[in-house]
DNA sequence: TTGTAGGCGTTATCAC
DNA sequence: GTGATAACGCCTACAA
């Protein structure tokens, strides 16, 4: 009962053993090299004391923390508290626990951020924020740390890495528009430095042209930034660039919000005069008007199997690297309706863009409406 | 260019001179205690190996991890992610880091982790899920553990907290609908062992006295915890106990999320037929249909504040104690409008009930409101 | 099966 | 001012 802590020497002591034995008595590892009776002795000695080993002792011993370092955007993203509840939650059971790094998407807060966390000795990172060709990636490569890479892939590295289908993701989100009627679909790319948007502008044009669409220049605007703002920007732009448009897939659901804003402000209505489909699923988006039609992933999970990967790769070292892609799930919600049959039918770009033209200068557009599409 | 990190032994050979006197060097607080002439060696020699400190060995030495520990309900609500940030934003500026743990508002996963934690010897807590009479609170005084409690108060504790002036701002909800013409405003309160549920309550019950109004019993419901699914079932509850209301003031943003929910099941317009206010202006919440009206606080900067505190409590011991409020203020957005003149003069709870319980009988109810109530 | 001894990297407390 | 020494709490060869 006294006030500090019990250690292991006071183990020891009230079960008349040497500190050493009680060591052993107390790791599972070890264990068999005790005797029966003095390792339940010990035992029972540690839970009266109410004995914790210090893990700070025993890093320093074993050159293992525990801890894992996370590098994601910003947690301010909806998109990332499930995943990182899942990674947290699995490093939890297994004695683990996650460092969360912001980085923003700065290259400068990334590199302090991860220095910080080496110099904190964490056992792996999980990356959600690499940048092709970003230099810690070969700096962690030359150290020889654990990483698992998430959402993210980057060949030429040794490194597993957990994502997306994402080709697949928009090949359905193409598919999906394609048999609602719509041919003149718009793509919002998200940012080329980063792997999920070139995989997702990948899986539009390659969605297009099994459909017979050859996705024109025009029809594609890039995104800097997986933000709301970008998304404002690109939507105004890609409305404006092809007014023709009837439908626009989006790699990402945050920018699909952003075209909302978009939409407000051309006076275009969704689903009645362009359809959209997202990306992500990210949590509260079912909740706007109309909920948003997008790609699914399991996000919870996307975190579990990231740090099962680096655990795997922590405790044995020659473990084989694994790549790892979740499939996606396209639903649909309210957010893509059937194209009008006027527009359908005649691929008659002139009337359609003509009918555009007109909702975006903010004149009531007399589309039929589709049924109304609920979730469930 | 070893491989093994450098160590301060590696940089005092470098610097020829004791380890001892090495670590004098390096560390702010005892480098007066050494030559210049030599401190500038050690330090340059410092820089030549890449020198880091090990944390590690240092908090075995110092008994300090730098390390908060951080308990949230969930990451999941996005209420916290901002506060989250707030605090590792300033944390990290002062060579701390913060491990989050999630609690799920479950008293057993609570006690887990906050034990998990003491065993890695955070130096210090930041406790944003205490329930009133929660026994670790006790046991933090005991031990005598730094500790802030955030967005909650706990009278008779040596803690300094940080939270929101949740009367003022229910207040505040009232006067506004008050305001608009509403006098039979119903509200959904928040857990009453939270203390924001019961502060949130009494603001209510004052704000409604301070117009002359007496909340009647049946006019509020008590949800069990802040969710979309108690809202939903508190938004029933109480449109169908009180089928006169005409405006509703909840304690919490998700709930009221829930409540949207249960306007769709009832067939109830917002903000015509019924107005509603909530609290936190938690992000992507301007973003439902309609855009809730709700009480905003700062919550980026309750998360620096508690930091703040934590650290003064952590670097000083007897620092006194500091029970801060922030203001917080109401945000009108479109989830509130003026009562119709008819049921604002007349107070005609019978028609009112009327008109309502057809609506919850699932029938299509022609609200339009202001026309048909004039008839009667 | 158990005890001994040494060290992980740092800092605090002595002496000089 | 600087060096020597010990200790933080734990683990693990190695010896017994």
């Amino acid at each position: 009962m006294s006030d500090r802590p019990a250690t292991l020497r006071d183990v020891a002591a009230a079960a008349r053993v040497h500190p050493a034995t009680a060591s052993r008595a107390l790791n599972p590892g070890t264990r068999l090299l005790v005797s029966e009776d003095t390792a339940r002795r010990v035992i029972e000695a540690a839970e009266r004391l109410g004995y914790r080993p210090n893990p700070v002792a025993r890093s320093l011993r074993t050159r293992r923390s525990h801890t894992i370092g996370v590098l994601i955007p910003d947690l301010n993203n909806p998109l990332f508290p499930p995943i990182v509840r899942g990674l947290e939650d699995l490093l939890a059971k297994h004695g683990y626990v996650a460092l969360i790094g912001n980085t923003d998407a700065d290259i400068t807060r990334e590199r302090m951020v991860f220095d910080q966390m080496r110099a904190r000795h964490v056992d792996g990172f999980v990356l959600a924020t690499a940048t092709l060709g970003n230099p810690i990636l070969a700096q962690a490569a030359e150290a020889n740390l654990p990483v698992v890479l998430m959402n993210r892939t980057a060949q030429g590295y040794p490194f597993s890495s957990v994502s997306v289908d994402n080709e697949q993701g928009e090949r359905a989100a193409v598919a999906h528009l394609v048999s609602l009627g719509h041919t003149r679909i718009g793509h919002i790319a998200g940012p080329q430095q980063i792997s999920t948007g070139v995989a997702r502008l990948r899986g539009f044009q390659d969605g297009m042209r099994a459909h017979g669409l050859e996705p024109r220049d025009d029809q594609i605007v890039y995104a800097t930034g997986y933000s709301i703002e970008e998304g404002l920007r690109c939507g105004l732009e890609l409305l404006r660039a092809r007014a023709g448009l009837t439908a626009m897939v989006v790699a990402n659901d945050l920018l699909a919000v952003g075209c909302y804003g978009a939409f407000d402000e051309l006076g275009v209505r969704c689903p009645e005069d362009v359809s959209i489909i997202g990306f992500n699923d990210m949590p509260f988006i079912d909740r706007l008007r109309p909920p948003l039609s997008t790609v699914r992933f399991p996000h919870y999970k996307l975190g579990t199997e990231a740090a099962k990967l680096l655990l795997e790769r922590i405790e044995d070292a020659d473990n084989p690297l694994k790549i790892l892609y979740l499939a996606p799930e396209l639903v649909v919600r309210g957010s893509a309706m059937p194209l009008a049959p006027a527009a359908a039918s005649g691929g008659d770009a002139l009337a359609g863009d003509a009918i555009a033209q007109d909702a975006i200068a903010g004149n009531a557009v007399p589309l039929r409406r589709g049924a109304q599409r609920r979730k469930r």
